[in-house]
DNA sequence: TATCTTTGCGTAAAATTTACACAAATAACA
DNA sequence: TGTTATTTGTGTAAATTTTACGCAAAGATA
């Protein structure tokens, strides 16, 4: 441990310089197969008592930011997501009424059905992406620039398959990559470019499915997808 | 502003919880027609008085964490950039021997002919990326992520133009990309694959070379590189 | 004028992307 | 049992882009 930087006295501890207060925030991206998704926690003090908000606190003296997103998440949702993505620091000077605090955003990405918080008696919820409540602090603000990292960061990182079931068929991870992005894409053509990328493998097991022709069903194919990194860096684009 | 969080002892600003301190610092990327570089500062005062450190330091209460990286590279390095690309936070517990100190590191593009300081009898000095000293804090980790960031943003951003004098020759743009990206490109195509992307216009000025076969110059076209992004993001590409 | 070095530019082959069309699988239903 | 509706799987040809490579051009130097 360090030495310690401050003096306790009656009134709290001390320092010599005012310092900010510092929180972690996490946006929870999930997908119901149509919608991409967030879940929110609905606050249950001032401020903003009733407002729905992200999930996050304060850091504590004996952990990385790293370490008190993954401990808020635990404690707020039960949630513990495989890695939390850093992808912003929010610092107006007014963004708190409580005084100064500057909160460092993650974002994660979970596969619903293995949430086990956020359904039950809880006061967490899954809202779909293009229909948010007004939340509380800035965290519109915060969601937003998730919405941006996540668009950034799927073609560098097997994003897309910690949102989906083990097994997935290619229309559905198609769908998902189309929310993210916010475009279209052809069927024959999406499906062709993933299995030659290598991130994806055929499974054997026998779909279960409803109403037409059920779909072949994959999954994430980490030592592909290692491969497809490499052979990307050495190429001439730019 | 803010309602005050803390309460003024003869001790100094005491609050309820510890808090962490929290500090900026800047990567300063610069270009010398070779080496990719960085801006560096020694350090006057302990700890680590005498090493060599990233310009940086304290955030101060009326001002966001992008004010505070501003201000104080104008203080120590009177560099003032166009902008500060927010990529990292680090917060190790013991990261800092001062006590509980977590950072915000931004990076910055520079040319490297705009500086001012860092050349007279300044501390700060320009140091090849590849050939670095050990510095203090954690800052060679913060550099290591700095270069990746850049090495990520340079797809999606007009990144490498801040970095080279407003005219520029195609070579000299294509060397610079190879140092970034850490790949050699073939002439021909690099040079055709960035004219017909709009990126750069031709400049009737003529250039003073020595030695061989002078290149032609070219200039940042913001116009052409904003169609570019439109273009991109309705692509097929993932 | 010949030589050296680097830049500018063209071109053909290879690979990839794009746009469609059509067959196949299943459920629902007459 | 066939017929229809819906969605998925697959092939193919044209268009476009990428890749590899060669040669001419523009200075400087001798």
């Amino acid at each position: 441990m360090n030495k310690q930087d401050y003096i306790k006295t009656a009134e709290g501890y001390a320092y010599d310089y005012p310092r900010a207060a510092v929180t972690t925030d996490c946006v929870i991206f999930g997908f119901d197969g149509t919608q991409l998704q967030v879940l929110l926690i609905e606050r249950g003090v001032e401020p903003y008592k009733g407002h729905w908000a992200l999930p996050g606190g304060f850091l504590r003296m004996d952990e990385s930011v790293e370490e008190c997103a993954f401990r808020e998440l635990r404690e707020e949702t039960s949630i513990e997501p495989e890695m939390l993505e850093q992808f912003g620091v929010f610092s107006a000077v007014n963004r708190d009424p409580r005084g100064r605090v500057i909160t460092i955003a993650f974002y994660a990405l979970v596969r619903k059905e293995a949430v086990k918080g956020g359904d039950d008696a809880s006061d967490a919820r899954w809202f779909d992406i293009d229909s948010l409540p007004h939340l509380a602090f800035d965290h519109n603000d915060i969601l937003k620039e998730a919405r941006q990292a996540l668009k950034r960061d799927i073609h560098h990182q097997p994003v897309a398959f910690k949102l989906l079931a083990e097994h997935f068929t290619m229309p559905q991870l198609q769908r998902l990559y189309e929310r993210i992005l916010g475009v279209t894409f052809d069927r024959g053509n999406f499906r062709k470019k993933m299995i030659a990328s290598g991130v994806v493998r055929e499974e054997q097991t026998k779909p279960v499915y409803t109403g037409h022709r059920p779909g072949k069903l994959f999954s994430f194919n980490l030592f592909g997808y290692g491969k497809m990194k490499e052979d990307g860096s050495n190429s001439q684009e730019f």
